[in-house]
DNA sequence: CCATAATATCTCGATTTCAAAATTATTATA
DNA sequence: TATAATAATTTTGAAATCGAGATATTATGG
């Protein structure tokens, strides 16, 4: 007797929603008790742990249209939060920086977004973890390539 | 030598979010074609498949604001896919209702969406799926939950 | 039974996002 | 070297979402 398997996949479809939405749910609300908004910190947080960007690359890592990139940079602009600066070999790319104040920020929030992750994740035991690290690289590599 | 739990976390959240927005990026794109965009495909999918449901009810399961709810059903009811009915025993619930315009589409649109799941799921063999659902589960269950 | 709290939906304004077009700069081609 | 194609960013207008408040209804405690 075979099982289906598109009924698995569609299945699995649904409990990876419903585990994204709601852990992602509670994450929001720590990030915007910061006074960022989810792409504002997801930004940030870029700059941050990866040094530098043009604005391009950090569309295409948080899966942002261009005028959206252009929106959120203003926003964190104004905020003091990064700095535009001109790329000096190619003068239609634009990097975006984090400033000083940008990284106190980061370095206010990070922590107790990271606890709060791991609160959220306490439901799975470390080894249970890393089989899920596995199985969700193994599930999304190939997808962000079609 | 003891692993940082947090550390785990993180990474867990970060292949989580990769491996659902690379998904959801390739389905989304077979929703569109239809017509419908994803909030209007989820109310009508879950009407299709749940029954008539509660206004409220379906922004508790989709994860959807009240206002949100109203705007998006008001869409769909104006493109004759859903239709609103009154609750006889308690006047301020109004239910939503597919209709068999709303069927058909869901009815068409349906297989497309399951197959291209399936196929965005096949780097993975059916017992790692299984494993995948069980460890989602139990992840995301009491993630709601807080 | 009444006052108050809780619940469901809707309205409104503000924010965020996208898609398409426009702008500017670079690279490739003839 | 012009010219065309490509690329990165910005602008613009529309769509989607949220949150707070308004309204109507139902539930609850005294």
């Amino acid at each position: 007797m075979e099982k289906d398997s598109t009924a698995v996949s569609l299945k699995l479809f649904i409990v990876l929603s419903r585990a994204y939405k709601a852990i992602n749910e509670h994450v929001n609300k720590v990030i915007q008790a910061s006074g960022l908004n989810p792409t504002e910190f997801a930004v940030l947080e870029l700059l941050y742990h990866k040094g530098d960007q043009p604005l391009q690359q950090i569309g295409a890592k948080i899966l942002l249209a261009s005028g959206s990139i252009t929106y959120v940079v203003d926003k964190l602009e104004q905020k003091g939060l990064l700095r535009r600066s001109a790329c000096p070999t190619d003068r239609r790319v634009i990097f975006a920086q984090i400033t000083d104040e940008g990284k106190k920020l980061i370095q206010d929030i990070f922590p107790e977004h990271a606890q709060q992750i791991d609160k959220l994740m306490s439901s799975l035991s470390d080894s249970e973890k890393l089989e899920a690290i596995d199985l969700l690289k193994k599930l999304g590599l190939p997808a962000g390539k079609f």
